[in-house]
DNA sequence: CACCCAAACTTTTTT
DNA sequence: AGTTTGGGTG
């Protein structure tokens, strides 16, 4: 048995669980670790790997999927160091492990997909649209169907996606998603189900996936016997890393693959559920167990190693409250005497100011910027706190919110490159020829026509005769799309020759286009780091780059910043100091989650997961009054927050509070005790005397 | 038919 | 606030 010296018992347990088997390596029955924050899940997880790849089971065959590309490679180099570490001790020679089959359920379902694509009457040469593309690509089918002409409005496109993503990731029926989320739009149930067939058509003549399509295709060729053979010999073990965020359709597939649940291992923490509005659903990891016959494996880990016991105790108070989930206690072996404060503030103003003066002067005192946080429910909450900062020249980054992908020029660019790789593409076809000057939607389509009956061909562009289009821009394009199609250009300047004809497209339409300029090259370069095209558009999209019109800005020429996160963006994260803004109700929870008691829950753990970050300081910021984004009236703007419904007794017992600024006495207050010193009234009636 | 401007509308979180 | 829609102009 090899040494795991750093593991706690509980991790050993799940770290081991399994026999040693001759042939396979080790064989083991299904597994669940419930994780708790903060428990050394991933330390865990990659232990369990380790302790697979040292007992004979070949890297190639372990299939291990994570939540974010990120996690994976973290733990793929958590797992190298540790078959370095226990092969040295037996005096083995070391060669890093490779985990080939890593990374998110979509880009896995992404390379199966192209390595089975024949088999399943699937374009091997599909392009993967983002959720842009998507809604675009709805927009374009309503206004084909002529929904949007009617009288009432129909559901804007971005609200049309939502519903059918939900479908088919919840696997349930139009109308029933219908009636439990998206009531106001039960009217339009027979015109959306057109809607979301004609879409699906649209997407197998143009050859794209969407997001969606690479969980259900997978599925569905999960469902086909042969195949689902195939991919079940190739994977001895299987292990799942956040699967309290797994949807129905996830669950399903995995069942689909390995319907006696052996060899899987799934890893999560139901009390950090919170994907709910991406379908998923904690039924998953709560249900897993019965799943099987026998009952799989639960190991759960309640040692936490990240915080101290009274930002645990303030945790296990809140998750106390809700209604269902397996509720773990979490202990630490690191005291103190510092509770977590609750800071009532007047403003965000003062928010922003508290949050400051506590900030630096932890760092006074030796706490790296970088070793706080600022978290927030919505990325429009750290919008004061951003300016203040600013004004005090304190470098910080942002996680979540507006993305790399999102920004209009970046968008021009991939579609460019997706136009060339896939012509078929119409969406990305449109939003190129649009931007060529005279051209409009008309036109565009015209012209898009044009080649569908030219057999896709690229070369045939030159061909469309019109009066309109004839410029220089233009004859450019005609010859760039061909030869980057082709790879007539090779693929390592392809990207850069797209950018040099679009940057005079970017000139003429962005005023700031200098800024922009510094995106595109930033593309550029990170395009050198693919080795084809089709891998840089597919991971590009499926793994998008965290935000970064500041990237080449000041804050990162300090290696010392603030981490300004959305609680989503903080999964998986720690810090020394963190603090939490607006919890107030309406913010926290959102009051757009206030519709039923699942949603709340759900806004419940998501504070348990900003509380669960810090590991010596937590402030929750309570402002009496926040800032609201313009309501439709004409109203105050300032709307007065009532306490958050999960500050309980239970929990307020467990927290300190205090008020921020301390309250100044009054001037009365100052004089108190005093008689009256002199009676104005009667100075100003002697006046009219 | 393209382009520009004004008015209306909609808000979370993201693979 | 920033995007989407509608109307008017050239």
């Amino acid at each position: 048995m090899l040494a795991m010296t750093d593991l706690n018992t509980k991790q050993q347990q799940a770290a081991q669980f399994g026999d040693i088997d001759a042939n396979k390596g080790i064989e083991s029955g299904p597994l669940l670790i419930i994780a708790g924050a903060g428990t050394g899940k991933t330390n865990t997880l990659a232990h369990r790997a380790a302790h697979l790849v040292t007992n004979n089971v070949s890297p190639e065959r372990i299939l291990l999927m994570t939540f974010s590309r990120r996690a994976a490679n973290e733990l793929s180099e958590r797992v190298n160091r540790i078959v370095e570490a226990q092969l040295r001790q037996k005096d083995q020679t070391f060669a890093p492990v490779k985990l080939p089959w890593m990374g998110t359920f979509h880009s896995i379902a992404n390379r199966l997909l192209r390595m089975y694509a024949q088999s399943i009457g699937l374009d091997p040469g599909f392009v993967i649209m983002d959720r842009n593309d998507s809604a675009d690509m709805l927009d374009l089918v309503r206004h084909k169907l002529g929904f949007s002409s009617s009288e009432k409005r129909f559901p804007r496109k971005n609200t049309c996606l939502d519903i059918y993503s939900r479908c088919v990731n919840a696997q349930a029926e139009l109308e029933q998603i219908l009636d439990v989320d998206f009531p106001w739009c039960k009217d339009w149930h027979d015109e959306l189900k057109q809607l979301f067939k004609t879409y699906v058509e649209q997407k197998i003549e143009q050859a794209c996936l969407d997001y969606d399509d690479l969980l259900l295709y997978w599925y569905h060729m999960a469902g086909v016997p042969d195949i689902a053979a195939l991919i079940r010999k190739d994977f001895d073990h299987i292990l799942v890393d956040e699967y309290q965020d797994t949807n129905l359709l996830q669950a399903s597939l995995l069942q689909r693959l390995f319907p006696d649940g052996s060899g899987l291992t799934v890893v999560g923490d139901d009390a950090q559920s919170i994907y709910s509005f991406r379908s998923a659903d904690v039924d998953n990891i709560l249900n897993f167990p019965q799943q099987f016959s026998p009952p799989a494996k639960v190991v759960s880990l309640q040692k936490n190693y990240r915080s101290t016991q009274p930002i645990l105790d303030v945790s296990n108070a809140l998750l106390k409250e809700s209604k269902s989930g397996y509720k773990i206690d979490l202990f630490s072996e690191k005291k103190s005497i510092t509770k977590p404060q609750l800071v009532t503030v007047e403003d965000d103003v003062k928010q922003a100011k508290y949050i400051i003066d506590k900030l630096l002067a932890a760092r006074e005192s030796g706490t790296l910027l970088k070793h706080q946080s600022v978290l927030f429910r919505s990325s429009h909450h750290s919008d004061r706190l951003e300016l203040a900062l600013a004004q005090r020249n304190i470098p910080y980054v942002k996680h979540g919110g507006l993305k790399f992908l999102e920004a209009a020029h970046v968008k021009d660019l991939l579609s460019i490159m997706r136009f060339a790789d896939n012509p078929k593409h119409q969406i990305s076809g449109f939003r190129v020829l649009k931007m060529l000057p005279r051209i409009g939607p008309r036109t565009a389509e015209s012209i898009l026509g044009h080649l569908t009956q030219q057999n896709n061909d690229l070369y045939s562009l030159a061909g469309y005769q019109s009066t309109m289009v004839k410029n220089e821009q233009w004859t450019k394009l005609c010859n760039l799309l061909p030869s980057v199609h082709h790879n007539t250009i090779s693929w390592s300047d392809q990207l850069s020759q797209v950018a040099g004809w679009y940057k005079e497209i970017l000139e003429t339409n962005y005023d700031d286009h200098f800024v922009r300029w510094g995106d595109i090259e930033q593309l550029v370069r990170m395009s050198q780091q693919y080795n084809s095209r089709e891998r840089f558009l597919s991971e590009l999209t499926l793994d998008p780059p965290v935000s970064s019109g500041d990237l080449a800005g000041a804050p990162l020429l300090d290696d010392d910043f603030l981490i300004l996160s959305t609680i989503h963006s903080a999964k998986g994260q720690e810090w020394k100091n963190v603090f939490v803004l607006n919890v107030a109700d309406g913010n926290f929870p959102n009051e757009y989650a206030c519709g039923d008691d699942k949603l709340i829950e759900e806004e419940r753990r998501l504070l348990y997961v900003a509380m669960t970050r810090a590991k010596e300081e937590l402030h929750l910021i309570q402002p009496l009054k926040y800032w609201v984004p313009q309501q439709q009236q004409h109203g105050d703007k300032h709307v007065f927050g009532s306490k958050s419904r999960f500050l309980t007794e239970s929990v307020m017992t467990n927290l300190e509070a205090t008020t921020y600024p301390r309250k100044q006495p009054t001037a009365n207050e100052q004089l108190a005790g005093q008689k009256a010193l002199t009676d104005i009234r009667k100075s100003i009636l002697s006046s009219w005397a």
